[in-house]
DNA sequence: AATGAAATCGACCAGCA
DNA sequence: TGCTGGTCGATTTCATT
């Protein structure tokens, strides 16, 4: 389109590639990528040292399933605060630190947070609410239970259009 | 506490230990892991291998931050569709679909779905919820912008308070 | 930034508790 | 079934270009 000026950092072709590879399975010897990019096992592992140094990797996990531990009860939760101090930034800190609350959005409009709740029963959920009316300077609190996640895994480079990637391209390799 | 039945499967304390470790952190050489858990590298392997076919080790991913591709502009998005058929499995799939489209949830109550969009600016945001509403069966869509993430990359193990390790523990060892 | 050779580490096997 | 120790193959590292 008209705007190619890059946004954030720049990648060639081969780094996208890869990293869109390895955000789905780590889980890969070289070889195969080797042969897939067209590049020596030696270049691949450099790449991917370097996008570790630059910080565009920030680690490499292993993605749980949440099921076995029973932990299929979900609810979106949204957080309202007073707004007499500064104090959103604390209160988004201590949401982040209960367990169960798996994610935590500091948000612009009628609520301040929107947090992910992940527990393993109705009793579990009951506390995690009580937990958060109970930090200070929360109002109010409004939950709905998710009845299926469709698509919870986070990924980034995947989810990008061709557009949004052109922007960040660079070279052709 | 009282209910001590397990929900999902079972899980010993090196095990649970484990889990916790590499979905932080998989990028360890296994004399590490060994060291700490007090076990041989074999037996490391052996266990992982064996939650990687039980499924609870889904696969392991490279993490990714979205800030050097420029995609630091995030928004919650509520979509609300017509209850006529039963499109809504369909709907929330085609949601899943949408580049740019993070997370999809079905929720109960008076919104419908609840999508995690990211972006890297307001030309492509606008795309998004053109193609949302574009979606045959969406009947409106309600939007909020994030201002901070404060924790978005979701952990199973590492966000379950004691109690709910108790419930799908089982042997110590 | 990429290559090929050398050192290191992980995957696999047979045997054992 | 779960673990050990040892072997082989793969990966990481490094000197070189």
């Amino acid at each position: 389109m008209s705007n190619t000026r890059p946004r954030g950092e720049t990648f060639d072709q081969t780094d996208v590639d890869l990293l869109e590879y390895v955000e789905n399975d780590f889980d890969v010897n070289l070889n195969v990528l080797s042969e897939e990019l067209g590049l020596s096992k030696s270049a691949i592992h450099y790449r991917l040292e370097k996008l570790k140094d630059r910080g565009v990797i920030r680690g490499i996990t292993a993605d749980l399933d949440p099921v076995p531990f029973g932990l299929d009860m979900v609810a979106l939760t949204e957080v309202s605060v007073t707004h007499e101090q500064g104090y959103s930034e604390d209160i988004g800190t201590e949401l982040a630190a209960i367990d169960g609350i798996e994610q935590v959005y500091y948000t612009m409009g009628d609520v301040d947070f929107v947090t992910i709740v992940r527990v393993q029963d109705r009793e579990q959920m009951n506390e995690v609410i009580d937990e958060i009316v109970g930090i200070e300077g929360v109002k109010e609190t409004s939950s709905r239970f998710v009845m299926d996640e469709i698509k919870s895994t986070p990924r980034v480079v995947s989810v990008m259009s061709e557009e949004m990637k052109r922007v960040v391209q660079d070279g052709d390799r």
